[in-house]
DNA sequence: GTTGAACCTTC
DNA sequence: AAGGTTCAA
């Protein structure tokens, strides 16, 4: 049981309905840019904020609120039917087990000044480990699209056809009983319920039509997330195989879904399974290793390629300090 | 193997 | 123009 956040550090007290703010089991401090980096910089589309230090967002079943303490530390809360699931699958979710900067620490930074000023300057920046398939649906929706409009169309898709994960269907069923029990009508057809759904799993989406696939604002998107989804309900366990392979032989497989290239295939894998040798290349890396690295002119392979070996096994950690560097540097100084 | 256009829609 | 992939030259 980890014990409850001194309540004089969180800004705010839960909502009704939700559990007490609780400490996460790590010591690691972060800055209110580097959680919304990190919550909010491109590895999820799930998450908004609500205050300057206090995040919404939803993984899996999960439905979580976080907070930074006045310390910089990490807080969490809930509501109280999910709470029991969430703990545990927020630590795996952030990755707390391992230790961002130890890990950071690893990478060439000594012989880079440039990688050295990126680390400096989004101290603790990490890797997500978010739930697999859901991160393959996000990455299909993210071709020369900007995150504000994938974390639309991902909430469209959550909202139309994703289960509702509150209240769960046992507090619906006693809630309803309940109503009936007591003669109330008005709560025995209950609204169009929650505010929450998750989103769809690739079993769902495989019933779900391009039509109206293109109505959640997919466009040309919806059909390779069609056919990608009869696909997956044709082979059942391809996706939870792919999972467990290798690096080059998980690339290799997620490369033969429709809409899946190097790059989606490469987000998928470093930040839906861990996979930190993955180099996404997309245009902001294209730009950084042009400008910073003297790469001028490389086609995107061979910056794979270069990334790979300059920046070692945790390649995919270095692509996402260089990247967020760049995106702060193009955008007007706060 | 390389290059370029087409693909949808919205900020 | 936007965090890409695909198909055809």
């Amino acid at each position: 049981m980890t014990p409850p956040a001194s309540r004089s550090l969180i800004p705010e007290a839960p909502a009704s309905g939700w559990s007490e703010w609780q400490r996460l089991p790590s010591a690691e401090t972060f800055s209110p840019r580097v959680l919304a980096e990190i919550l909010d910089g491109g590895q999820a589309f799930r998450w908004q904020r609500t205050s300057d230090v206090t995040w919404l967002g939803q993984f899996g079943d999960g439905v979580v609120r976080i907070a930074l303490t006045a310390e910089g530390q990490l807080a969490w809360s809930s509501p109280s039917s999910l709470t029991a699931h969430v703990g545990p699958a927020l630590v795996a979710y952030l990755d707390l087990a391992r230790d961002s900067r130890t890990l950071a620490d690893t990478l060439p930074w000594r012989s880079d000044a440039h990688l050295a000023r990126c680390l400096e300057t989004f101290p603790g920046l990490r890797i997500l480990r978010q739930p697999f398939g859901e991160t393959l649906l996000g990455f299909l929706c993210s071709a020369t699209k900007q995150i504000v409009q994938i974390k639309q169309m991902v909430a469209l898709l959550a909202d139309r056809h994703g289960a509702p994960v509150l209240p769960t269907t046992a507090d619906r069923s006693s809630l309803a009983n309940r109503a009936a029990a007591l003669g109330d009508p008005s709560t025995l057809n209950p609204q169009p319920s929650t505010p929450f759904h998750r989103l769809p799993t690739w079993p769902e989406l495989a019933a779900v039509s391009e039509a109206e696939l293109r109505a959640c604002l997919l466009g040309f998107r919806a059909r390779y997330i069609h056919q990608t989804a009869q696909f997956l309900a044709a082979h059942p366990g391809w996706l939870a195989e792919t999972e467990a392979l290798p690096y080059a032989a998980a690339k290799d497989r997620l490369c033969s879904l429709p809409g899946v290239g190097e790059k989606v295939a490469d987000c998928v894998l470093l930040f839906g399974a861990g996979r930190l040798e993955a180099f996404p290349v997309d245009v902001w890396i294209i730009k950084t290793m042009a400008a910073r690295y003297g790469l001028q002119g490389w086609k995107p392979a061979q910056i794979a390629q270069f990334g790979r070996v300059h920046f070692g096994p945790l390649a995919g950690l270095a692509q996402q300090y260089l990247f967020a560097y760049e995106r702060a540097a193009a955008r007007p100084p706060v």
